[in-house]
Parts: C-alpha cells; structure tokens; sequence
DNA sequence: GTGAAAGCGCTAACAT
DNA sequence: ATGTTAGCGCTTTCAC
C-alpha cells in the first residue's frame, strides 16, 4: 500500500518494528480483511476474490510474513512428516532406501525426515523419540525380530511400516526382502562347480533377520537337492571384514578354504577374498565366492565380487506406498509385502563371462 | 485411587471409549487435579507432592495417555529438533557427519532429524522446505558458494550453519574443512620422488568450494615451491570413479601417465588406479596416487590408498555446537571454523611403509 | 466472497 | 504445592 510512504500514513495497526514476529493477525489487519481471509489465501483454499487475494499477498510480502509451522501443524493435527528411523550403525545401502523413500514421499506430498534410534539397550531412550518426533507415520528399520522397540511404535499409535523385518504377526506393516530366490540362485550357480558339501554360508550376526531367512534359504537350497548340512557348514559372525577374514583363516588351518561360499553381506565377502588372497587361494579357481548387497565395493575389488543385489530404493518407496496406504485405512490388516532379491554374476564366482 | 474398582465409582469424567485421544484435560479430571498439575508432572519440572505425582502417573498409565508432541511444540514454541539438510546425492562419508552431529546433539539435548534437499534449479521446493520443516535450527550442507538456498535459509530466520563452504561473510555460521594443510602434506610427499612438472591435480565440479580449496592449496603449495603451475596440470571433473578412469586414459594417450597425482577424492583415485592396472601402469612406481575422503574404498582396494583423511564426525559434532550457541546468542558476528585436514600414508603412494 | 468465533492441547505466568 | 487463566497462531465451521 504505502508506495508512497509520506504521503499514505502507517496504518496503525502496523507491527512495524515490533520484536515479535509477524503473525497471521498482523497481516489481516494491514489488509484489512479477516484472519480467515489471510489463512484462505496461504494454502489458497475456498475461492478468494482475485483482487482481495492479491492485496493480503502483496502484504504478506511487505511485511515478510512467514507462517508459523508450528501453529499450523498443530491447528491442523498433521504435518506431512514422515519419519524414517533406522539403527545407528548403518551404511551405504541406506542411502539408496532413503533415495528411494524420499523421493515417493515427495511424490505423494510429504517430506521424509531420517533420524537414528539411540542403541540403550533399556529402551527407554528410544520410547522417548517416538513421542517427540513430530511425524505423521513412521517408517523403521527393525533387524532383530524381538526388538522392544516395535512394542514402543505400537504403544504410541502412530502409523507405521516396518522395514526389513516381517512383523505383521505383531500387527505391523513389514516391507521386507525375499532372500530365497537370491540365495536359490547363489547356490544353483555354486553348484555348478562344486559338491554340496563344499559349499559355505557365512553369516552376519545370528540375531539379524536378514541373516536368517538367508542361511534358511541356503540350507533349503540345499537340502532340496538332498544334501544333508553338516556342522560347519554355516557359520554366524557379523557384518564385517574382519570377521570374513577371520572365518577364512580358521577354514585354511583346517586345510578347507575351498570350493565356494556365499557370505551374507559384501564386507564378509571381501574379508574372505583379502585372506584367501594373503594365503594363495585363487578365487575363482579354487575359491569362488558371493556377497550380498552389490554396494559400491563389490564393484570395486578385484575379482569383482559376484553377488546378490537387493532392490534398496524400491523398498523406500514401496514402504512409503505402504504407509500412506495404512494412513487412509487405518484399521486394515497388517501385511507384510517381500521383495525379490537378483544374483548378479561377476567375476569371484566364475572366470567365465556371461 | 481406584484400587477396588468394585467399589469406587468411575469419576463422571471419564472419558472411557470415546473416539478422540485422551488429552491432558481427561487426566487432570480423571486423577482429580488440575491441567498444571499433569503438565508438571509429564515434564518433572517444579516440585509435585509425590502422592500427587504418583497419582496422575498411574492414571497416565491407566488411560494411556500421550502428550501430543504437537501441542507441547507449539506451545512451547520449541521442537528441540535440529534439522540436517544435505543434497539428495551424498555418500558414505555423509553417515559420519551424521554420526558426529547425532552424537552431540543427543548430548545437548536436542534431536537430530535428516532431510534432503530436492535439486530443483528454480529453487521454489527448496524454498518451501525450509518452511515446513518444524525445526528450532538447520544444519545445512553446501557445496556451492553461490548457491541460492543460503538466501531462503536467511530470509527464513532459522538460527543455520553452513557445513562445507564458507558462507560468513552472507551471515551464516560457518564449518568448513581447511584443506590446506592435507594437501601440502600430499604434496610434499610426493615431491619426495617427483618433480613438481609432473605432479597433476585431478578435482571433482569445478564449482564445488572443497575442489575449488584443494586446486587453490595445490598450486600454491607447488608455487611456494617456486614451480609455476603448467597448463593441465590441474583439471576439473567430477566426484565419479568414471571421470578418474577417464583423465587416466586421456594422460596415457598422451604418454604422461605417470609421475603422481592427487585426485580430490577416493573414487577418483581408484578410477585412476583401475585404469593404470588396466594400462599396465604400476602403482605406486610408475605413478603415485593419493585421494580425499578416507572412505571404504580407500582401504579396500589394492594397493591401499594413500588419502587425505576429513574429519567429518568432528564436522558434524562442531556444527551442532556452533548451532547451539547461534541459538543462545542470535546477534554474535558470523563466524566460520575450520577442521585440519591430514594425510594419511598407505600403499598407493609409496611402497615403503612408514 | 468474507467475517466472527470457537477451538486445537498444551505451557507458563500469576494467584493462592 | 496446586489451581486459574490467558494465550500460542493457526484452521475451520457457520453465518451473513
């Protein structure tokens, strides 16, 4: 209004130079209309005269007025905030489940916000974060299927989907891998070279869903063509390096670093592949070997490492799908969808080419 | 108070099985106290007797009430949320800086809460981001200094630092990397087999402000060292193993593959180390390498990389300290800190172990 | 098309 | 130690 601002005098209801911030008031009265009017022509809901409209916006500019995000997310009890909260310790690949889940988020008209859950082994920590993110529904990343801390999510009543572990039996959307095709074609492709009996699995930690269903579906493999596992056969650790080397070493002073072995993550492979290489056994000739993850390094060693390739960034956004789903039909069962994991060959499994 | 429900009577306030969520009001009736009374207690602030105390928790518990994080925010007018805001493509390294921030934020009583920043060149969706997202503060990575998020950011008035590039002098709190003192270490032990007209530089986006400061630290590094940088020797790329494999070629055609170069960060390095290999170009003999970042990869491949390690956890924990007192002094002059670069000595740069 | 007014569920003076 | 009460800044009926 004032363009000219000796001449037009200061409204009086101006906050002018006041501390306190504008607020939806203060721009109502500088344009004289109502604060329902302002509200209307923010989220430009209702129909507003083109000419009112244009005044409280040419307001809202001159005064800088930005609206309170707090006050309309609690006004309007949601925020459009979906939570993803994942365990502390976590790598690369979660870099591709948030891509993924952010960007369907976006797509469907929410913001992702990522934030890591405490370890506290009492829990009580982490019950605290759930009831102060402020969060539509949540997406969490759960491993150990008698994590306390899927009872917390429950207790609060917040929508969510369970990534990574099937919790439907508890009442949770799961959106989780199918580590058997991955694993079936893991074991097919080793046995083409070698006997059922030379054929490992090394595990991560015994406790991690993940690792589970993947031994499960080594030993159904292998049963399937009659095979019988023998102790030793499979073997849990952890998700790292050291413990693949560690593994390979103890099965080199038995004198049976041989034959093949699919190891349930990238780093675990890798550890086996550093040692084998320290102790001169060639993989692939007499060591073939097959991770899971196909994360950057697999790319990277040489042999580049064969292995399982699970669908990250489909997972993100199929969990976000999932979740929206359970926002609009709160009362629906809970279901657990799976996603297909693919054997990519390279080189630490077969010389030859495909 | 009701511990024989047989005989004392519901309170006529009881909200039993109404549909809408028990509120501090329900408790205070149900408990027979006032609405202060409950909100001292949820928050253990001020003294409560402690029967008193007792007595709304166990109805606390009994009606399973739960604040809602909404209203207490708005209310209070703080979330206790910092923001971490970064681009949508980031890596490994990026899980450091948000271990170091987490920790400490965690420790200074706030959470932190990841989002990623959609590219959009018009800027509009970032613009809106900043608005919707129900923050007391932002920790906000930029790579570029004229990127125009740092106006949005300004103009918003959320308490900001800047991780990653030196926006001080717009006004913004600033955490940056000084990488002067990694790359002369790189520089001067190289310098120990080659002569500085055969020392090359390979950086990432010639706009990125870390390849902008480590060129810059390069040269000078060799020109105080009375060398004058020739044409080529430092080129610009991007931060993809792709562009390291390509610049290696090229220099092979030209029969310059070989001397010493620092790539501005590891997959550059090992883009160029895969190519050598493939080039039959030993490294580090025929040619020395050195990367940036300290990442995985650096201790994988083989030979091991020589890199400049960053202190990225130190990063995240030093911008969540810096926020904080931005948040406790809003008008202190806009300051940018700096965190030491250093190198460290592996494989790809010299055989001899140190 | 616009305004008046009633909350949303808390926190925080201020009183007692 | 506890209660009363006045907001916080919006959204949203419901009138007009």
């Amino acid at each position: 209004m004032p363009a000219t601002p000796t001449i037009t005098p200061v409204p009086i209801d101006e906050p002018s130079s006041t501390g306190s911030p504008i607020s939806i008031r203060d721009v109502a009265a500088t344009a004289g209309v109502s604060i329902a009017t302002v509200s209307r022509v923010i989220n430009d809901s209702h129909a507003v005269a083109a000419s009112t409209a244009a005044r409280v916006r040419e307001v809202i500019a001159r005064l800088g007025y930005v609206p309170n995000p707090m006050a309309k997310v609690f006004s309007s009890r949601e925020s459009h905030i979906i939570g993803l909260a994942l365990p502390r310790f976590h790598g690369e690949f979660m870099t591709w489940l948030l891509h993924g889940a952010d960007e369907e988020a976006t797509r469907l008209g929410y913001h992702l916000m990522m934030t890591t859950i405490a370890k506290g082994e009492d829990g009580s920590a982490r019950r605290h974060i759930i009831g102060s993110l402020l969060i539509d529904a949540l997406l969490v990343v759960i491993t150990e299927q008698d994590d306390p801390l899927a009872e917390d999510v429950l207790a609060s009543g917040v929508p969510t989907v369970v990534l990574d572990t099937d919790m439907s039996a508890q009442g949770l959307d799961s959106v989780i891998l199918d580590n058997e095709r991955g694993t079936r074609e893991a074991v097919d492709h080793l046995l083409r070279w070698v006997e059922p009996g030379s054929l490992y699995f090394v595990g991560g930690p015994p406790q991690n869903f993940d690792t589970q269903q993947r031994s499960k579906a080594f030993a159904a493999a292998l049963e399937s063509r009659g095979h019988q596992i023998q102790p030793g056969q499979i073997e849990m650790g952890d998700y790292s390096l050291e413990w693949g080397k560690e593994w390979a070493i103890r099965m080199s002073r038995r004198g049976k670093l041989s034959g093949a072995v699919l190891a349930a993550n990238d780093k675990i492979a890798c550890g086996i592949m550093h040692a084998a290489e320290d102790l001169k056994v060639s993989v692939p000739d007499q060591l073939r070997v097959i991770g899971f993850n196909d994360s950057q390094i697999s790319r990277l060693v040489r042999p580049r490492l064969s292995t399982v390739s699970l669908p990250m960034a489909e997972m993100g956004a199929l969990a976000v799908r999932t979740l929206v789903r359970r926002i609009e039909h709160p009362n629906a069962e809970p279901h657990c969808a799976k996603l297909q994991t693919k054997l990519l060959i390279r080189e630490s499994s077969t010389a030859i080419h495909f």
